[in-house]
DNA sequence: CCGTATCCTGAACGATACTG
DNA sequence: CAGTATCGTTCAGGATACGG
């Protein structure tokens, strides 16, 4: 693509949104903030999980593979205190808590259910690419 | 942990498996690979960058503010050799480097963006989350 | 102008052990 | 079951200096 002078670049994004410029500079410090936060590995992981519905700790924990318990209750209360989850302990015994996605999680979940779409449906052409570029560099 | 197997170019594959039930177990590491890139802070600022059409290094380094030449420059490989970027270098004096998205890479952006939109319209909506939860732990 | 090559630090993360 | 507390390690990433 971008052919000689960069005049038959594809088409970008007509639409409304810009990228950065289109906020104050002032709001870019949080928004930085709230960016690291949704791309981080496992806020992205624990949303995506709780896409189908509530789900306790430890089916979270067996729904993630590879999560620790310190990472996943970590990420929990972030995700909480974000607001994009909530937390619901039932008195009972053995404990039972719940976690849901509030409404503001589910937005963040449709977001994030398109990033995952993306990487499924794009992954065996990022792997090829790969293979490619690592062939050229070491021969 | 001990280098199993690969040379692990970025970072370290976490463990197994990965998200959502949606694809096949086999897939979920690449994918959580793919989704590492993808939610990876300067990655999304790149992209986010690159959106309004090519521009040469030092302009991406002034256009993301607080980004080091060292994570500019590799985050840069990264996304060219995942194929989500060009790089096109002008035999001139002195020297100019284009960076472009690729139709994969504009395929990315258009989800960035939306990441974008999302965080600018409810960072205010977060950060009274967040004061109200820390307001109820440390009163 | 466009990088690469080193060095160094903090904090992110996993592992482990322990409670209500 | 659903966490918390602590420790040790690794490594992402900034700072700096140099090279084509």
């Amino acid at each position: 693509m971008n052919t000689a002078a960069g005049k038959a670049v594809g088409k970008r994004t007509p639409t409304i949104s810009g990228p950065c410029s289109r906020w104050p500079a002032e709001n870019r410090g949080i928004i930085r903030q709230v960016l690291d936060r949704v791309g981080d590995k496992w806020s992205t992981l624990v949303v995506a999980a709780l896409g189908d519905g509530p789900l306790r700790y430890t089916d979270l924990k067996d729904s993630i593979p590879g999560i620790s318990q310190r990472m996943l209750t970590l990420t929990l209360r972030q995700l909480h205190r974000d607001g994009l989850i909530t937390r619901t302990p039932y008195a009972e015994v053995p404990p039972r808590v719940e976690y849901d996605l509030t409404p503001l999680g589910v937005n963040l979940h449709d977001i994030v259910v398109s990033l995952i779409d993306w990487a499924g449906n794009h992954h065996e052409e990022i792997r090829e690419n790969r293979a490619r570029f690592d062939a050229r560099i070491t021969p």
